[in-house]
DNA sequence: CGCATTACGAAACCTGGGTTGCGTAATACA
DNA sequence: TGTATTACGCAACCCAGGTTTCGTAATGCG
């Protein structure tokens, strides 16, 4: 069943994802040399180059492996579980935050991600791919709240979970200030209560 | 009063920023080639690195000098002047789309300034400064309109702004929609009749 | 066993950002 | 007029991402 010719060494992978993850975090992305990784792991630079094509697929594939695909939990309480959820979708920035070097005002690693999003026509696909998922996601939960009269008949759906994710990721790439339990709160409050149905 | 040595050639940062400029709009941020502004700016490398010490620096040059450092109108009417508001960033972020290269889903451009933002320390400070102005008159208008009354007093004036600046980024980067009047009208719709007095 | 197929390693190479050293041109000042 | 100062151009150079070529090792298949 295997294919055809010489099997690949599937512990490359491993290793090479180790030793790229660690050159990030501690170093940045600019701090991630595939010369030197392909040396560390004792191996061509070609055997890199034909797992992960460029510098940027390396990357993404790091950070791939960090993000748990969010699930999400329904306690029939869509303030909760929407606090819940950002505080996920924060959990998984602040990880990237810290793969970006030094921590800082403005996260690197994110932009980086967006960057090479652009630059490359499948890192751009894959990525839209996951944030339609997790925005189908959202949207059902504000759904079903929604059905069962949590919220309004005319809230716009897509427009507050774009108000909610955005405001965490402007903050952590622009402003740089923090994004924890508490700004999710403070986020959900500001953002839903208008929403909820009036008693 | 002018220094002692050798004066500038003012010419020269006129021509190059207009070469870079062009060069970015239709090839993007990785089209941008130093030597190959050099060269047809008739200068000599060593002359750009002496005004923008890296790549990063010259492309900020180029996109600080599109943005108009916008202005705040306070017509009395918040949800009016939010959306006017909103629309004036869209239009800068639109422009800035354009000069990365291609127009599609993932708008490169921002997200290289922000990894840029990362990279650079005083590029950091820069645009921290800009933002840390913008968000100071958008402040200043949400807390006028409560004093009027327009707004409900326990408003979170900073979510609510970071919910409608984070949504425009949010779709430029990530998920690739369009921002235009249309939604920045939801935005404000759905973030701001919540905050409304309520008559 | 022999062959096609695929993976691997080594080396040379290209490209573009970024640096360095040096000789020269333009200005202020004495 | 001469000197300190700064800008400029030129050429060589380093570094890292990325590519190409080629010889070799490991598998499946007939």
């Amino acid at each position: 069943m295997p294919p055809r010719g010489r099997p690949r060494d599937t512990q490359v992978d491993e290793r090479v994802l180790r030793l790229a993850a660690a050159m990030i975090f501690d170093r940045g992305y600019a701090g991630l040399s595939i010369d030197e990784v392909a040396e560390q792991a004792g191996v061509a630079k070609t055997t890199l180059y034909r797992r992960w094509p460029t510098k940027d697929h390396l990357a993404v594939a790091v950070v791939a492996r960090l993000q748990a695909d969010d699930e999400i939990t329904d306690t029939g309480d869509i303030r909760a579980d929407l606090v819940d959820y950002l505080e996920k979708i924060a959990a998984g920035l602040n990880h990237m935050r810290a793969a970006g070097g030094r921590e800082g005002p403005s996260a690197g690693a994110v932009g980086e991600l967006v960057a090479a999003a652009a630059r490359h026509e499948d890192i751009g696909r894959l990525t839209r791919e996951q944030y339609a998922r997790r925005n189908a996601l959202a949207l059902a939960l504000i759904e079903r709240a929604r059905a069962r009269g949590e919220l309004r008949d005319d809230l716009d759906a897509g427009a507050l979970f774009d108000q909610l994710a955005g405001a965490l990721y402007y903050r952590v790439m622009i402003t740089g200030a923090p994004v924890d339990r508490a700004y999710a709160q403070r986020l959900v409050s500001s953002a839903l209560e208008r929403n909820l149905t009036c008693p």
